[in-house]
DNA sequence: GTGAAAGCGCTAACAG
DNA sequence: CTGTTAGCGCTTTCAC
């Protein structure tokens, strides 16, 4: 829980204070703080004095000691799954671009899809006293989450919370899996499978989406799932199931990018097209997607632009003093490109 | 430089403090600090005393007045070019990886490639008294890096710089160019082009990589060099460039994975055939690489295991003590998948 | 405008 | 084993 104590050696003299800055501009304490965080209110004579002093002691401000009395850190703590998955990295890039343009600092720690790291993470994020918290895709329980909303400003990604103690932005994880089932059914396919995503809550939402879009297109007999996870070893581990049925099915909604790709190369090794043969769908419109090589039909989820909505949240609670939690629930889009087509036998498909 | 200033309301009614702890549980503030700390040497009545009273009061010890007195913040920065390339996804998991075992927490701030930026971040880092920095393939002067060395414990990845202040670990990037040249040179190619990476220091050298092993394969005459970038649309502009030459070079080695993608992509829009009618080298061997998709012929560089020994280096001074500079080169390898092949028509290679 | 004094929450000697 | 005493470096009243 605590850092080891050890500390063989002080890393060299000391470095110098606010209070040598001080005696060196022949000024007072306070007047060099003022000065440091920009000063209004100081005689020109005398904020020159302090910013020669400042560069002639190479002097830094400590941080630390100012968040200690200020009782704020201007820091934020990022909580992400992995970042294996690109569409975390977008995520991340949206949060650190805005963080950086209203100066806030990233404490970042992946929780590795275990629940106890991720638990342990928020802990640790919280004892150093971040100004507010953005978790994505948590997997902790649900009471940590609320119990750290009550202590410091949390943003939860992808997972509306049953409480209002935090703020949650989601991607409609129902309508996107259904725009994809649509998309599908609307191409003449029937036998549509999924590649569940594993035990994450996006995952299980974009699950419940496909059950009832089957059932609202008329498809019900034809819903076939098999267990996979939002990695490419998953989407294969799915594809190789699905391929042991009789008859295939047409298309295949993978349950993220990571995925659908996996799946894809398990496909074509088995010798199938896509998407001649077969049909294939991802979720989160990754940059993988979009690769040419791989051109992959995928549900859009905008990850720059929600990690940089995240950032504005938070600022709104530490900033402005917004106290009423909002849960924001964006629409999903489809990118249509190259693994989706017609199934190849319309008659065979009706058996 | 300085956060902004406001702070409409306090967020709650304070925390619990250590003295509110040692109040509850009967006892000092110092008993409460030991027993916080993994305490030795408290009596275990005491012991369960406080431990209740941290329960009942929901207790979190304030790291920032830990790190306050104690000068150390067990925080590391790390500032990266930027996240949308794999390559520094793979650095900071193994970064995160490393510092989580040893606990470590991450600041982490991208530098958008651009110095002034860089350099922000790391005053940034600094005056938030980081305990070490790990700059991954840094634009900013090399004077800026050597001060931040007197001043804490610094990685620098990819550059090594001139001066022993900080440690270095650097890929080899004149052996892995060798490599892709030899490479294909070993394929029949005489006609290897190379796209650049820009003015990153990895890429320059690189780029003196592939002019030597030119040379030194007697293809000297053959050099050929387009301008690029360490981007999909800098592939794509080097690519273009090229196609614009007679004869075409039979093989491209491309300054890294993303540049190598981008360059495939305008390739095969222009209808020629990778490998058939043109061979493709990357470098960084990123998960993009290895895509059955993309199947990218790579130099690899471990990036993860790069982040990991990183943090490693910065322990060593940190807890240990080191004092003495090291600088790692680590040995590149060439990771052959389906982008190479020999050329198509070797007479007509020889003009 | 400027300076002096009082902490922020914690750790680290050093006495009891 | 436990409590007391000083600060860590900075901001922040509040007098001057």
């Amino acid at each position: 829980m605590s850092p080891r104590g050890k500390a063989p050696k002080a890393p060299s003299q000391s470095e110098p204070t606010i209070h040598d800055v001080a005696r060196r501009a022949q000024v007072s304490k306070s007047l060099v703080s003022m000065v440091i965080r920009g000063g209004e209110g100081v005689s020109k004579q005398s904020q020159a004095a302090v910013l020669q002093a400042v560069k002639e002691l190479n002097y830094r401000p400590n941080i630390i000691a100012r968040s200690l009395v200020q009782r704020r850190t201007r820091m934020i703590g990022v909580l992400l799954p992995d970042l294996r998955n690109p569409f975390f990295s977008e995520v991340i890039s949206g949060v650190q671009g805005r963080a950086r343009e209203l100066a806030f600092r990233i404490l970042f720690k992946t929780g590795e899809r275990q629940p106890e790291l991720e638990e342990q993470a928020i802990q640790n994020l919280l004892e150093l006293r971040v100004d507010g918290l953005i978790l994505a895709a948590p997997r902790v329980e649900e009471q940590i989450i609320i119990d750290a909303g009550r202590w410091t400003p949390v943003v939860v990604l992808n997972y509306q919370i049953s409480d209002d103690s935090s703020d949650s932005l989601s991607n409609d994880n129902i309508a996107g899996a259904a725009l994809a089932v649509e998309h599908c059914a609307n191409l003449g396919h029937r036998r549509i499978a999924l590649i569940e995503g594993g035990s994450g809550r996006a995952a299980q939402t974009r699950r419940e989406g496909y059950l009832r879009a089957m059932r609202r297109f008329g498809l019900a007999d034809y819903i076939q799932t098999a267990e996979g996870a939002h990695t490419e070893e998953g989407g294969q581990r799915g594809a190789r199931e699905l391929l042991r049925t009789t008859p295939l099915p047409t298309a295949i909604f993978a349950s993220n990018d990571l995925c659908a790709i996996g799946a894809m190369d398990c496909l074509e090794e088995a010798g199938l097209k896509v998407p001649e043969d077969i049909s294939l769908v991802g979720y989160d419109n990754t940059t993988l997607a979009a690769l040419r090589h791989i051109s992959l039909t995928s549900v859009n989820q905008p990850g720059s632009e929600m990690g940089r909505t995240a950032v504005d949240r938070l600022s709104e609670r530490i900033d402005n003093g917004r106290t009423k939690p909002l849960h924001d629930v964006l629409p999903p889009s489809l990118v249509v490109r190259s693994t989706t087509a017609s199934p190849r036998d319309e008659s065979r498909d009706s058996e």
